[in-house]
Order: C-alpha cells, then structure tokens, then sequence
DNA sequence: GGTTATGTAAACAGATCAGTTTACTTTTTT
DNA sequence: AAAAAAGTAAACTGATCTGTTTACATAACC
C-alpha cells in the first residue's frame, strides 16, 4: 500500500467515524479502525484537529462533484436538477442514515476555536451554494441570487430537521415550497421583462 | 437563599455556560461560574446528564410561554404573529448572540446515547411546533398541518443558516418565503372553498 | 446552647484523552 | 545482503473529566 493510499485509508476511517460518533470520538477509534499504531496516525496528520480539517477539505473536494454527476444524471432540465439535489440528500435519510452537513457540523463545533477547520467548513459551505446557484440561474429564474439563498434554507432546514426527528419527511416539504417557488415568480422572458434589474 | 432558589442559580448558570460553549463544557466551570462547590452541585443533580436533561425541560418550560407572550405583544393579526416567530428568534443573531436551539443542539448531541435527553429535546420540539400550529390554524389557511411543517423547515434552515454563517440574513429570506406561502394559497373563504378536505 | 443540615475546600479515585517515546519488527530500497 | 524507511505494540506523560469522600466551617432550628 503507497503513502497515499494508506493516508486515504486513514481518512475514509476517520471519516466515518467522527460523521457517525461525532467530533470527540477518540484517537484510539481511529486507531483501532484503520487498524494502524498510533505512531503511524501522528505520521501523516500532525494533529487531531488538522486531520479533522483535511476530512473536511476531503469532503469538499470529493461530495461536490460527485453531488453534481449525479444530480445531472438524475434529471435533464435546471428545475428538475435543483429538485434532484433535495432527492439525493433526501435518499440518504430515507436509508437511515440520519447524519447532518459534515462541514455544518465542524463548523458548529470548532467554532471561534479553530480557525483552519472554520475556513475548511466555510469553503465547502461556499461550493455547496455555488453548486446551487448554478443549477438556480440555469432555471432562468428573474432572480437567482434570491433563489439560491432560499433554496439554502430550505436545504439546511429540511437536512437539520430531518436529522432531529430522524425522518425524510421535512425534505417533501422543502421540495413542495421550491415548486412553489420556481412556479410562482415567472422565469425570465416568459411572460414579464424584467432582465434590466436581474444581477 | 431558599433551596428552590439555589437549584434555579444552578440551572441559570449551567443554561448560559452550556448554551455559550456547548455539552462538553466540565461542570468545574459551572462550579465556579455559580460559585458553589462540587459537593453541593451533586447535591442537587445526581449527574451531569440529568442535569443538562433538566435544562433542556426548563429551556421548554419558559421559553415557550414567553415566546408566545412575546410575540402576541408584537402583532394583534395571526400572519403577523407567524411572522414575529421569526423576528424574535432574528433579533438574537441581530444582537451578535449566533446560538441555536438548545433542544435540537442536546437532541444532536446526545441521539442514541441519553433517553431523558432525548425525550426532554424532543418535547420541547413538540411544544414548538404546537406554538406554530397555533398561528398556522388562526390565519385561516387552508392546510394548516402542511403550513406548520414549512414554517418548521423554514425555521430550522433560517437557525442552522445563522448560526453557521453568522449572519441574521437567512431570517430575511426564511420571513420572504414564509409570506409567500402565506399568500399564495387563497385563506379558507377567501375565494375558494375547500373547507371540506381540508384536515 | 446544642444539634442538624448545609455549605466550602480540597484531596482522591478511576477513567479517558491527545500526543510522545522506546524497543522491536517488517518492508522496501539500494 | 546491508541499510534505511516505515511499521507495530505498548508504556508513558500530562492533562482533563466525572463523580466520591474527607475534614472542616457555617447557618438554621429546636
């Protein structure tokens, strides 16, 4: 097994674990897990908490493609796409799997105590709106700033109310406001011209 | 100082200690912050756990009721009392005050681990939601269980939204969405009439 | 005034945790 | 095969944490 391989392997365990068991969740877990020494963790992550923030790097790097490849496989047209981002993360929860935003939660967490997992969790919260305003200004929405700042409560609150009552069902109601949402101001160059005035 | 009163000085410290630095804090810190000893703080609460479960229970108990009188005192009209539910809770993250709900944070926190927390977390949820069922059912609106399931989303999405970006932004757009529901479907003999398959 | 409850302060037990170090073994490289 | 790198296992440091106990002080109560 390469340097490489072995330093994924750490943080696919890791990973797993603090997403599962939370932040606190001993060294020795990990330890354990991986099934390597503990001389061998502090070899390639100087610390708890840096390997914390590169779990969060790593899910940025990897979450947000592979949300996007599979929303686009998902549906062909913006509406039905941004629809698809709820349907993914909702199908997770309908699996049972009741875990929150792995950035969120760090960022909760280390909060104004660790600025380098503050930063890791603000860049991933950051290319998650992005990945939403995409699909929202694709849509040809009048404003998709505002839509994408809607559709980001609605994804928090459906995801976090989910985790809390252990249920999907919160995502069906943030999905039936969206429709709504994307129905009810006209698309641009539908019926109103209002392009002047949409950043 | 009665005894009554003495427990109610502990919870009042413990609230804002934990609340303000989250479940891990050491009760050492509640010791000092209360300015008791570790024998009398035993006395009281068997253990840390109970203790915090009894938070969560004191944090419905008189959140709720002020809640409500709050927000009666800043509208007469239901849809302006819906509406001031997301004010008040706007006007903390306004101040600079970027915590969320102390029920959902326990819930989360404690989630297969602590029953008493649980059920304390999840009561308070409950007795929330009834406060915004209230509201829902008195503006007349059509479907008042769906209505109360989307103000919960939305709710939710504009507190997690706040808190982790450390904003009171996500309340604007949460209030924005929450009016447009409002509107969008004609109250219940306005126009249309639907009384019948209405729940 | 004497008894009892209630308090403080501090030591202590027992566990856990992050991180280091030592001694030894395995693997890789040259 | 020799040397160097990387690994394991485990002891250890020093800190922190929940919860208990001991010794002593104070306040209330009869």
């Amino acid at each position: 097994m390469s340097k490489m391989q072995k330093k994924q392997d750490i943080i696919d365990h890791a990973f797993e674990l603090f997403y599962d068991q939370g932040f606190n969740t001993g060294v020795d877990a990990i330890m354990a897990d991986t099934g390597i020494s503990k001389r061998t963790l502090y070899k390639y992550f100087p610390s708890k908490e840096v390997l914390i923030a590169e779990l969060v790097e790593h899910y940025r790097v990897n979450v947000i493609p592979l949300l996007r490849a599979e929303v686009e496989r998902l549906s062909p047209d913006p509406k039905g796409r941004l629809i698809a981002l709820f349907d993914v993360r909702q199908a997770k929860f309908a699996e049972g799997c009741f875990r929150g935003c792995f950035a969120v939660s760090a960022k909760l967490e280390y909060a104004c105590r660790n600025p380098q997992i503050e930063a890791a969790s603000e860049a991933m919260m950051a290319d998650m709106t992005g990945l939403m305003r995409e699909f929202c200004v694709l849509t040809g929405h009048s404003d998709p700033d505002t839509l994408t700042a809607q559709a980001m409560v609605l994804f928090n609150g459906a995801v976090v109310a989910a985790q809390a009552s252990r249920s999907a069902a919160p995502f069906d109601t943030a999905k039936g406001i969206l429709r709504a949402l994307l129905s009810f101001p006209r698309p641009r160059g539908e019926r109103v011209a209002e392009q002047s005035e949409a950043g």
